[in-house]
DNA sequence: GCTACTGGTGATACGTAGTATCAATATATG
DNA sequence: CATATATTGATACTACGTATCACCAGTAGC
């Protein structure tokens, strides 16, 4: 399948830059995350990995989620879900009744956070803004 | 201390208007929340209180959380923090080295998050605004 | 003020999410 | 191929929160 082949490169590249080893269970990892589509909990890729350990699943998640390969959103509860990162700065939307997370984009959101990142004090690192909403899909 | 006591009545009120019952537990937990200063766990409450069940801490706070008493922050990993809802609609202003959490608002972001609101498919239920940051306090 | 009804409490157990430890193993490199 | 070391996985632990359930305490009605 060309879209796991590539990310698998992508992935190969990563661990090369990053001087880590490019190991079985890594790509195990890897692949299963190609293979889905919309969010994810770790536990769900531990649960369909059971050869390999629960630490390594939680490890590989983070250092993709790290090297952008990843992103995290934040369920209302707090509950954090995965999703391969396919745009560079992107929000969310999440819908509170099936827990999908699409990305989103907006210039003149950017802006404006932008704008009163300069009128926060001390260093703005970083935002995020989600949507919390009922999807096309859940209204029926 | 007319904080605490203010607290106390609208405690009692909230209650009230959910039919629910003024219990000494519920006075303990409400009381120690008024003397807090900025963003706390639920675990810290917890473990300051030790005469009281840590199912009724949290059953407590959860209480408060959805009476709009408290408001809930996530730090950036994900791991929540409460502090008292001072006003109305307002997003957050998190330091990622003290993890203080402080209110902001701006009624130019406002606005744009609810003209966005109604381009985005689905039915928006809420959205939620986190700047992540180094606060004055700690670039020293 | 007493009593009964029922909501609240707290101990315990469970579930999810994630990290720390550490002996055993696999990888990249000389 | 040998070897230094990054990585693994079992286990244990922490934080956060909910479900259960026997027992207790508010509150409404008399």
């Amino acid at each position: 399948m060309m879209a796991t082949d590539s990310l698998d490169a992508r992935v190969d590249e990563i661990l090369k830059s990053l001087g880590r080893r490019t190991t079985a269970p890594r790509r195990q990892v890897a692949r299963l995350l190609a293979s889905k589509r919309g969010a994810f909990s770790a536990e769900s890729i531990n649960a369909e990995l059971p050869e390999v350990g629960r630490a390594t699943v939680y490890r590989t998640i983070r250092l993709l989620a790290e090297a952008g390969v990843l992103c995290k959103a934040l369920l209302p509860d707090g509950s954090p879900r995965y999703s391969i990162d396919h745009s560079w700065h992107h929000h969310h939307l999440i819908c509170s009744s099936c827990e999908t997370v699409e990305e989103f984009r907006s210039s003149e959101l950017e802006r404006l956070l932008g704008e009163l990142s300069d009128e926060i004090p001390g260093q703005v690192l970083g935002h995020q803004v989600d949507f919390y909403l009922t999807c096309p899909n859940c209204l029926q």
